[in-house]
DNA sequence: GCCAACGTTGGC
DNA sequence: GCCAACGTTGGC
């Protein structure tokens, strides 16, 4: 059974342009630095798993593509570099804290606008939308994730 | 730049 | 374990 996934990048740091420019049109997912996040990666995730890729902090944030999960989670390497703005100096090595996945790209579509996704009703239920939600990595349903490809012509 | 909402930190 | 202070997120 895939599960389905709402990732925030914000494209300033990787775009879904970044994503498809990238070696193998994958990336490590790495920065996550909140507990609830970095565990939907390291506990639920699996190989395969469908992965709205969501622009954040923009002009027009919105849903910009879809990719998949195509690692097991693994320790993530900003957080044992002193020069990464991610950098966790309470991290120990051996016991690494943070754990991300691999993301790689299926598909880029249309910007799918935050404004837009507001006005569906189908999509209202979505974590992404609630009030006060700030999470980067969301789990849709697999009604949600029908619904926001049904938006995107796919 | 503002600010609501929420997470984290650390003193007690 | 409580909770106030502080930091961060992210849309607007």
């Amino acid at each position: 059974m895939p599960q389905y996934w709402l990732m925030k990048s914000e494209p300033d740091e990787v775009s879904i342009d970044d994503l498809a420019r990238a070696p193998g049109k994958r990336v490590p997912w790495t920065g996550v630095r909140n507990y609830q996040a970095r565990n939907y990666m390291r506990d639920q995730m699996r190989i395969g798993d469908g992965v709205l890729f969501y622009h954040s902090s923009c002009a027009e944030p919105g849903v910009a593509g879809i990719a998949s999960v195509c690692s097991a989670p693994y320790p993530d390497a900003t957080q044992f570099d002193r020069r990464s703005k991610y950098y966790d100096p309470k991290s120990d090595a051996a016991a690494p804290r943070w754990m991300h996945v691999d993301v790689k790209l299926v598909k880029r579509t249309r910007l799918l606008p935050l404004r837009e996704m507001r006005t569906r009703p189908e999509l209202a239920g979505m974590l992404l939308l609630r009030k006060g939600n700030r999470l980067s990595i969301t789990p849709v349903t697999e009604d949600e994730w029908r619904a926001v490809l049904a938006l995107l012509d796919l």
